[in-house]
DNA sequence: CTCAACGTTTTGTAAATACTAAACGTTATG
DNA sequence: CATAACGTTTAGTATTTACAAAACGTTGAG
């Protein structure tokens, strides 16, 4: 019997994209999902499809594709065949995310100025926990989208070169 | 019977604080701690003093103080009263929580190579999934420390001009 | 018209999680 | 020395969560 290793790697990958998710407070699951559509051969897969590669069930794979197209880290795509739905990972889904991770933070930077009128009337010594979380976070939100800016020129740029 | 509504706005903005920590994969209790320690006054407190703020058990918060100390957003302080451990927002906490979720990024990075790796032999419409998780996120690894740096020197400058 | 293939939704369940309460060890105080 | 105050750890519990199985609705093929 032969053993078929790039399977094994395949799935080791899309198993570590699973933890990863786990990490980032999401279900296992969703990251798995993404994982198969990283590296699936098409890209664009059917849920029928994702749940035979996973051994997973077919209403956790409609669920969290569902969380991951809210996420914007996958889409839908026209089928091919009839009467299915395929999804893929969308172009620019990684940034979408960010841009997402940035808004909650940015949430917080709103919730400090609350916490700062909180403390308005004692020393600057008390101020200074919360202008920590407030200068941070108004800087990330005003800067980051220029970071993420800066990357996709940069892309844009790499791309045309290679051509 | 008059009703403190300061303590009112204290507890909206902790509970605000907890919710964001929920949010951001945590436990809740873990942000009502540091929200008390955003806007305590003194700003540091014993465990006792936070678990009657929160009306919470002694067991919980020694527990996720200890989370909260891993993560560096809080600090254990010497105690004035003997027999007490006291705890206090840790100066430069945000940012040291940053490049800890920096790493876990970073950490992403790692798992596209070795998803390149599995596809190296398809063509390049193949691979442009995972470099785009690929180059944004060694992109963030070099440049969102930058970042971070950027807003220190601005930090410190605007401190200077305080003064 | 019937049946089969899909995806969705609902229902059920096992496991994980977030807490509390109780037991414990330590040390300062009377 | 005894007791009380404190933080830690363990044990217990209730809720949430992540999934699977089943029921459901829809549509295309025969």
């Amino acid at each position: 019997m032969t053993i078929n290793y790039s399977l094994l790697e395949e799935t080791h990958f899309i198993e570590d994209i699973g933890l990863f998710f786990e990490q980032m407070g999401m279900p296992r699951m969703a990251g798995r999902i993404l994982g198969v559509l990283l590296i699936s051969d098409p890209p664009a897969q059917s849920i029928t499809d994702i749940g035979h590669r996973l051994n997973a069930s077919k209403s956790s794979i409609s669920i969290m594709t569902r969380l991951l197209t809210e996420n914007g880290l996958i889409e839908r795509v026209a089928s091919p065949m009839p009467r299915r739905d395929y999804f893929r990972f969308k172009p620019g889904g990684w940034v979408i995310y960010m841009r997402q991770w940035l808004e909650l933070m940015a949430g917080l930077h709103k919730i400090t100025e609350r916490g700062l009128a909180l403390v308005q009337d004692k020393p600057d010594a008390m101020k200074e926990r919360l202008l920590e979380a407030h200068d941070l976070f108004s800087f990330l939100e005003e800067n980051f989208p220029l970071l993420l800016e800066e990357l996709r020129q940069k892309r844009v740029l790499h791309q045309n070169n290679g051509k």
